[in-house]
Order: structure tokens, then sequence, then C-alpha cells
DNA sequence: GAATAAAAAATTGTAGACAATTTATAACGC
DNA sequence: GCGTTATAAATTGTCTACAATTTTTTATTC
């Protein structure tokens, strides 16, 4: 959440960035445990500068520090889960028909060009492009709509949902349909704002929808469950 | 953005809090420049303490720590101000409808208890308690609506709120009226959704327009506006 | 006397060493 | 052989001293 830019970067932050986008892209799967010696010999810099990145990323809730036992990929439990895809109905469903009032031209044809880079790489069966330009389409809303902070509030919500699709995923594809995407730009394009909140909430829930979040139990299962 | 409690705090969040509190209740003016020697003597810790602190505040937008140069008290912008304000309603409106939706006695008694508190303490002309109640309430409704997510939101957004309030609030009070907040209770109480939402927004809507966000200006005034 | 330049002081940034804690390994008793 | 305890290794947490930068003060010159 940091909206108040420094005139120079702190040092720190791309370390910050380097692991944010390993998460962000599903390369560093929950629960990895990050050692502070190992991180500071791979970025080639002090243990106090991956000590700084890894307490940002813990506030952003991508990473969870334990005292005196390090630092590990954060793991959402279900009902953490839960909560993101509320907060993202929540959020982006204001954002589009924000969207819908200051929409321009620009905007459109921006929104435009992003769907069609999105069938090209699903085409090309790049999935890398594919799951990394699917979170980029709902940042780029948030960009358009013109709230530096909720923008920001959302890339922290989009790299959770990644923590929580990689814990949660089933065996059928996990991505964002581009169809559903050029539908809301058609609706944006229209200015027809309840249509494009309607379809940014149900495109919300079909995402979470693919998600195997049915357990009731909070606790990671028990030994009991397993062995039954 | 604490959503993942450590077992046990880390040590630096106590300062931390401090610093917050301070700022949330107007202590600390915007611009306030914050040495760490200085803060080190007073809290009786290591300046290596109040660095993790200060970094953690400048996260949430309420400090800027400038490279080389130290720690100050943000100064938001009009533009952020505004922005802040935005964020709110977004936010806020989807609440108290979720609460709506989620709402019990129990949680309607302790509204309707804390718009009490509020009364008595504006009757008792303590403007101190009055302005942290305020603030109060629109985390309780967080609270009640269930998104611990958004409910740490919406503290950052208070807090930051506090910040714009001291910079730009005119002569006239800038307090949240506590007849506003009984209004939206019974709005809750009726579970009408809608007439809560509706004076939510206007309630935020009020409190942005007590303020002088009216410049058009976006870097603070030039010299020549102020010898003309 | 004002402006510039140099030196000194104050403040922040960083690194390395040491202490505390936890995890892994090995020895021991049953 | 299994569980328990003691030792050793590895890892994190913290502090102190030093380097880099900025601000203030002082001296100099026009």
């Amino acid at each position: 959440m940091n909206l108040a830019e420094t005139t120079t970067d702190a040092p720190h932050v791309e370390i910050y960035n380097r692991i944010w986008l390993s998460i962000a892209e599903r390369k560093l799967k929950p629960g990895t445990r990050l050692k502070e010696e190992q991180l500071a010999e791979i970025f080639s810099v002090s243990r106090a500068r991956v000590r700084q990145a890894l307490a940002a990323l813990e506030h952003d809730g991508l990473v969870t520090l334990v005292p005196n036992r390090g630092a590990f990929v954060s793991q959402p439990s279900i009902e953490e889960a839960r909560d993101i895809f509320f907060a993202r109905r929540t959020i982006e469903t204001q954002l589009v028909a924000r969207l819908c009032e200051v929409v321009t031209p620009t905007a459109i044809a921006r929104l435009e060009a992003h769907v069609t880079q999105e069938r090209e790489a699903r085409a090309a069966g790049d999935t890398k492009a594919t799951v990394r330009l699917s979170g980029a389409f709902h940042l780029l809303i948030g960009e358009l709509a013109g709230s530096p902070y909720l923008w920001d509030v959302l890339r922290d919500l989009l790299s959770r949902t990644s923590l929580i699709i990689v814990m949660y995923q089933t065996r059928s594809q996990t991505d964002c349909g581009p169809d559903e995407h050029a539908e809301i730009v058609a609706a944006i394009a229209r200015g027809d704002a309840d249509r494009a909140k309607h379809l940014m909430n149900h495109h919300i829930d079909h995402l979470e929808g693919q998600l195997d979040l049915e357990q009731d139990t909070q606790e990671p299962s028990d030994l009991r469950d397993l062995l039954a």
C-alpha cells in the first residue's frame, strides 16, 4: 500500500518486488520457507535489506513472519479466502461502475487491446502470460477508474488471490475466461454501469466457484480425518 | 494491514501503535518531523525499533520517509484527500449494506450503545472522546459487517482521514454529527439496506463538504499566489 | 551587509558482530 | 528398537560502531 511515492525508491523495494512477483506469478508456493541468509545471497544484499522486504511483504499478507522461526509464504485459510473474494466483489463492482462514469475512448481502446492480448496469449498456449494478463485486466480497470488508493488495495487483493488459487485450485482450469472480460468491456463501452457491475460480480463469483472452498473445518485437516 | 496476527506481538508494534494513535487523535500534526533518536529516547528503545515502526507507518501512508532526510507526518494533497473520501464511500456503503444482511439483535444493541456514548461525550463537552468515538463508530460497522480484510482497509482510511481533517478543516466543527450515526443505526435495525447505503453516502459527503478542498492547484500554493 | 564557500555538527543509512532461540543430530537409558 | 535427554548446528533477533548524507554554523570575500 505504497501510495506516497518516495523520490528515490528505497533499496529494499527491488527485493520486495521480485519476491512479490514470484508469489503473484505462482512460482513461490504457499508454505515455502524463506530463509534470510539464502535470500541475501540470491540478491547479493545484506540480511538487513531482506528483513525490510520481508516485513513489507508480511504487511501485504503474502508472507507470514513467525517470531524466531522465520518467514513463510502465507497459507490463507478458507475463511480468509472467502473474505478476499467478498472484498474483491465489493471493490471491483464499484470500480467498474465508476469507470462507466468517467470512461473515455482512449480507455476503451486500451481495454479492448488488452482483451485481444489475452486472447492471443491463450491461443498461443502461453499459460504464464495468460495468468499474468488475467490479473492485469482487473488492475487496468482499477487504473482507468482513477482511484490510486483503491488501485493499491486491488493490487493487494490480486496478489492474495494468486496465493488462494494455488492453494485451493481444482483440476479444472482456473483462469478468468477472456470472454467474460470482453463482455465487461462491452458493457463499459455502452456506459451501462448496472450491467458492468452485474457482470463483474458474476465473474468474480465464477472465479471463486472454480476453487475448492467447501470444507467447513477452520483448521488444516485433522490427522484423524486423513486416517478415517 | 496486519491481518495475519502473529502469536506474540513483535516489539516494534507498541511504538507503531502509539505514534499511530497520536496521529489519529490529531496530536501529531502533518509535516511534523520525527527524528529517530528523539523517538528512541522517548520510548526507551533502540533506534532500530523506531526504524521498523516508521517503516510500517509509511506503508500506511501516515508517515513519509524521505531518503537521508528522515521521517515526517504525511501531508496528503487535496487530490489524495478526495480519493480517500471516494474510497470511503465505496467501501462503507457496501459495508452497511452487508451489515443489514447479517445483522443480529446483539449488533444493533452495540451500535445503539455506541451512539449513546457519543451523545454523552458530546454533551459533556469532551471533544477528545467525541473525535475518537466518531471514528470508532465507523470501525464498529466494519467489524459487525464481518469482513476482516475490509475492516483493516477501513482502519487505514480512518487514520488517513484524521490527517486530512487536520490539514483542511475550516473553522466550523468537523465532527460527524451523532444524529446522522443514529439515523444509520435505525436504518440498519429496520434492515433497510438501500436507505442505510444512502445515509452513509451522504454522511461521508457531509464530512468531506465541511473541509476546504476547493483549490484547483495540485501543488502547495505557489509563492506568487501568496504575494499577489 | 549579503552572498558564497568551507568546515563542523547532526542525522540517517548500513554493516558486522554477538546474543537468543529453535531445529537437527547424537548419545543414553529402558 | 523406541523414546528421552543432552549437545551441536543453524537461524533469527538485536545492538553498537562506522560510513554517507544533509543541515547548520562559521569564516571569507566582494
